[in-house]
DNA sequence: TTGAAAGCGCTAACAA
DNA sequence: TTGTTAGCGCTTTCAA
């Protein structure tokens, strides 16, 4: 910059004016400044910048994994807004281990990230108090944070979220502790989508269609999703005046997935419909060659080319990275409203899997 | 930082000194440190220290579509390695645009990022002269860079990169004039997937199950993979005898290949088995309901699920970030040896649609 | 083992 | 319209 200013025979600060656009330079002496720019390839450097002015013009983007279909399409949204902002995103992936998020994350504060999205993968967020005290702004998205988050004055409470699909019990069921669905304290904005609803949704499809026997294939019950997806499954059977049968349920990592299912099938009295709980579960389901009436949360590629197609519950990843960084540069620009709780439709899609009759 | 000197009762350098493992503190010292920090929450400032020490342990990642299958696997691949090495990974989508290409690269090496990698859009990089000369590395990944890039003293001058599959002619072929194929001058570090070796074995492989008529259904003549897998094309078909009939070929965008498709097989004479020449493509000729032999270039999710299952060309998403990744960090510790081209093998995946008869 | 002072490149505040 | 000065938070250099 100082050989700048000395080429162009100007002050530092004027060459600090044309770089920024700032009013109160002659165009004559602005031209000056332009080409010594462009014959010396000086470039700004923006870390000194950023520590005279205290914001970064960046947000940091901690997912479960980059690489991830859901999540992908979820950050290429978030950088799109972020764009709009005139804002980079530092992202990374948690690989669902608590302690990589927040090592990210914290490593995002250091670089003075103006906010971060979070889509958590652990339950305590109690480490970044200082962090939002500091002023930098938080929201999750997919999933609620731990407890122990409380920024912008406003505490938010237990708020036991209501979900869309009608009658929703708030208790979560004896049997599948789900930590952090019911009862917990989340006071960063959240983005969520409307998982219980979805659920019950899919899985009412599959009843109207005369399934009586309905599975349920889910992730782990400790992650937030697959709890909220359960109770929507069992308020679907509920109000069909079905009973629920724990041996209809199961819950754990996609690898087991088909196995799991075969064992139901393989048991006196099978079920006649299965439910999947995330895209991953149900490409595992097909994979073990399962072909039975299905309806999964998550859409996903070629679920149309299939045959017969996979009727799915279909999310918006989007509108979820859309919706959050919009919320996020809300908060940047000033906002300082109680934390809020965006819920998500879900869309149901036909596609033949879950028409199939019993 | 001043207050957790304050408060430990020490001068600013000790805290440093703690905050950066640096020896020649008491534990006694940094034990009184280190609790001033975590009572402050403390946490160091990075642009100060960048704008301090020169080096902001980040790499800066440009790739076409975040969201892409192809290249959020990639991203994520540079993520690990960027981990490893303890650097951040600055991410944005081109989205095959050259301005935005370059425009991003700028506002990279603004942030002074250590070394970028980049999956070129453009065919001019000229504008990046500046920034190799002011020492930021740079890895071209999946496609060769322009013209005009030359680093590293060394220059690497015109190579008509041979390919591994047996006898690639270096001329591309007339009525294809893709640039930087052939004779472009390369002189950034490059890392690339074998495009005409895999086309040329994916075509071998239909020519071997008895296909005389072959079409070839590829991506924009002007993206360098593209003109490349139609190199290997027009080599398997010339090794086995057959004709290069230009009524055969189709080159666009992949919403337009369905109709191509359809359009060459209600001509005369229409092909028994199709070549395409990217995932997308792939996906769109299969939507659009063709189901004569295919063999695809690149593999993809579900792929084994359709019946017949897909034959593809498989590249390796994951090896090629990590090898841009890994030469990347090679660089950035010190290696100035010449440019380097490697180009990563690629492996055929029979699965039924490629083993069809005529 | 510890500390004081200088300065990285830039912009905010104030002068001319 | 243009320039001068101070200082952002840290590390480097040198001294105690």
């Amino acid at each position: 910059m100082k050989d700048v200013a000395e080429a162009a025979g100007v002050a530092l600060k004027t060459v600090s004016r044309v770089v920024n656009d700032e009013p109160g330079v002659t165009p004559a002496t602005a031209e000056r400044v332009s080409a010594a720019i462009e014959r010396l390839g000086y470039r700004p450097n923006e870390s000194a910048r950023v520590l005279r002015r205290g914001s970064t013009s960046s947000i940091g983007l901690v997912i479960e994994d980059v690489a991830d279909p859901f999540y992908s399409v979820f950050g290429r949204a978030v950088e799109e807004v972020a764009l709009r902002h005139g804002s980079l995103v530092l992202s990374g992936s948690s690989g669902e281990d608590p302690l990589r998020e927040r090592e990210l994350i914290l490593t995002f504060c250091s670089r003075r990230v103006d906010g971060l999205i979070i889509v958590p993968s652990g339950t305590d967020h109690d480490y970044l108090r200082p962090e939002l005290d500091a002023g930098i702004a938080a929201v999750f998205a997919d999933r609620p944070g731990g407890p122990g988050t409380a920024p912008y004055g406003t505490a938010y409470g237990t708020t036991p979220g209501p979900g869309s699909a009608p009658g929703h019990d708030p208790g979560s069921g004896p049997g599948h502790d789900v930590p952090g669905v019911s009862g917990g304290a989340v006071s960063c904005d959240t983005v969520l989508c409307d998982n219980a609803g979805g659920a019950y949704a899919g899985v009412s499809h599959l009843i109207r269609h005369g399934h009586r026997r309905v599975a349920f294939v889910g992730d782990r019950a400790s992650i937030f999703t697959s709890g909220e997806r359960l109770r929507g499954y069992r308020r679907a059977l509920e109000e069909a005046g079905l009973p629920f049968e724990e041996s209809l349920v199961s819950t754990g990592p996609a690898e087991e997935a088909g196995a799991a299912l075969t064992r139901m099938l393989s048991g006196g009295d099978p079920p006649t419909a299965v439910f999947t709980g995330n895209s991953r579960i149900t490409v595992a389901v097909l994979r073990a060659g399962h072909r039975q009436a299905l309806v999964g949360f998550d859409d996903f590629e070629l679920a149309d080319l299939l045959v017969p197609g996979v009727t799915v519950v279909a999310q918006d990843p989007a509108g979820l990275g859309r919706t959050s960084a919009e919320l996020l540069f809300r908060r940047l620009s000033g906002d300082r409203g109680a934390p809020e709780r965006i819920e998500l439709p879900t869309r149901l899609i036909p596609r033949g899997s879950g028409e199939l009759p019993p």
